[in-house]
DNA sequence: GTGAAAGCGCTAACAG
DNA sequence: CTGTTAGCGCTTTCAC
């Protein structure tokens, strides 16, 4: 029965202005209980519904920030998000979740977002952004911040992977341990990055350096999933000379040591050490030993930066790398 | 160089009013071939993209679910949402996340969703919708599904708290337990659900039931945090008659019981045995007996809910409760 | 907490 | 054929 209604209708209906019942629209905390009920009883009334295109029409911005991630459960990006989605909630920007499952679809994103007026930043995490790509989103004058991704012209929070790994070995060896081992994800799809094999190499350098071998049977690469973390550490711990302490390239790896340990009576970190990388929550909860790379902050200033780049276009573009830290805890 | 561009700009530009552009869209006929020629060229320079057209197509492929959760970083709360995006990323649905920190918060967002046009359906996580609220989404036939509540015409998964008490109980009494502790978080915000009072009352019941007592020196509410639990559960230990089992009302408070233990020497469980609630994925790694909800699962079921009731709008409303069960591991 | 008024990008008369 | 101008329905300062 009811014709297409407008704001309008509904103000006059209600009795207040096309104001008030815009912001019931938009930002319901700021009007009144009482105004609210009433106006939205009229809306009921009048099976009242916006038009989309109007709304477009008026709005400048969409108020709404897309995040980029890969499409894994792994908890060091679900912490990562999660810091991102607390920074963003006490503003009054939506946050949009596009997890990608496939390189297609990540260019797929990629190619649409800055056209679609769909979302006013993105944050990218952990995904590699093709040149041409970066040059779309400049063209466009898209903000973006990347994350664990670093590019000459995009704001952008990195992490020095190498870094990591020589930062494990020194602390490694620092504290007395002889023979070595390391567990990290291989294999990983291609559309993501390779941070295992970047921390890989800073570890295993430095170890050589410092006179320390690494042999190839203390080493897996293996698939993402705690079973194969615990067999892959089983395998190295069965070992005729295994190692005295683990590099694991994750704290969920890092946990894969311990159920292994748990599993075979052995100690920790008495028979066998570990130090796990990432430093998530898990990591504390478990007294492990790792190498944290501010996860929490992370997120926190990556919408920081967005904000900052939305706000004003003259974005200076900005690398921020958090300083990587060992935090000793009980594992090694 | 291109900013998002308008029809002034192309006219502009083109040397041109913006009636003519305007008209190139709609009625090309009626312009001149020369200048219709030129604003085309203009357009394509400028990557002109009308901005309703923009809007139109998105709406067209892409679709949209909203979720309303509790400002909180709990894990449950974290694994139920991953669950969902992962359900969702197979789909061509984009997730919109709304985390909400105060109650008109909440009445704000649940008035305006099914009104404002942004999202076609919604999933509610553990808050408390009103009666009215829902009568709302019903007039708007707004698809809806809820998670952890439960209303006799909204489809919905939920958790039976009070039977998860219930088991805890009968679970530690069958291992031969005697004395019992709780620790649970009180003090919830109003705006979310009182889980932990139904956990405790079904625990509580059912041990006195069994003519067991739960005395009062062992039970601790306190507020949401690490810190605060380990506290709660030393005082619980260093008590003259100290428990020798506890439930712990979530996974992340179980925690809490053993790093509390662990810094007093105590073994769990043969000195302190605990009980979580949640299996989160912690509660694998850590080796945490505990009860699951079927948290994963949950997210993938609501998914499927809600799909079906937008697809087919005469949804039959299904109330969908998994089976609670025990895990058992290493700590009870 | 609320309203007046000035846009937003675009379409549609209405002249010329 | 083309420009001027008045809306369209909604958002957003900026006052009160």
């Amino acid at each position: 029965m009811a014709k297409k209604s407008t704001i309008y209708d509904v103000a006059s209906l209600a009795g207040v202005s096309i104001t008030t019942v815009s912001r019931v629209l938009n930002s319901p905390g700021q009007v009144a209980a009482a105004s609210r009920k009433k106006i939205i009883d009229v809306m009921k009334e009048l099976s009242f519904i916006p038009k989309a295109d109007a709304i477009a029409r008026a709005r400048k911005d969409f108020k709404r920030v897309g995040i980029l991630t890969p499409f894994s459960t792994a908890p060091s990006f679900v912490q990562r998000i999660r810091s991102i989605a607390g920074a963003l909630s006490v503003t009054d920007f939506e946050l949009i979740t596009y997890s990608v499952a496939s390189e297609d679809q990540l260019s797929g994103y990629l190619s649409m977002l800055p056209i679609s007026n769909r979302i006013d930043g993105l944050i990218v995490i952990a995904l590699p952004v093709k040149e041409d790509e970066i040059e779309l989103f400049r063209e466009y004058d898209f903000p973006i911040v990347m994350i664990e991704i670093s590019h000459p012209s995009v704001s952008s929070i990195e992490i020095d992977n190498y870094a990591g790994g020589k930062l494990a070995a020194e602390y490694l060896i620092s504290k007395g341990y002889k023979s070595f081992g390391f567990i990290g994800e291989g294999g990983q799809p291609a559309y993501s990055l390779h941070a295992t094999d970047m921390r890989f190499n800073g570890y295993k350098t430095t170890l050589e350096q410092n006179g320390m071998v690494l042999s190839d049977s203390s080493v897996s690469f293996h698939k993402y999933g705690m079973e194969y973390s615990v067999d892959s550490v089983k395998k190295i711990l069965m070992d005729d000379n295994k190692p005295d302490a683990i590099f694991a390239s994750s704290d969920l790896q890092a946990v894969g040591v311990i159920k292994a340990a748990r599993e075979m009576n052995l100690k920790v970190p008495e028979d066998i050490a570990v130090i796990g990388f990432d430093d998530i929550d898990l990591a504390d909860y478990m007294g492990i030993t790792t190498i944290n790379q501010s996860l929490d902050q992370s997120g926190q200033t990556a919408v920081e930066l967005l904000l900052e780049q939305m706000k004003d276009n003259s974005h200076a573009v900005k690398h921020i790398s958090y300083q990587l830290k060992v935090i000793e805890r009980y594992s090694a």
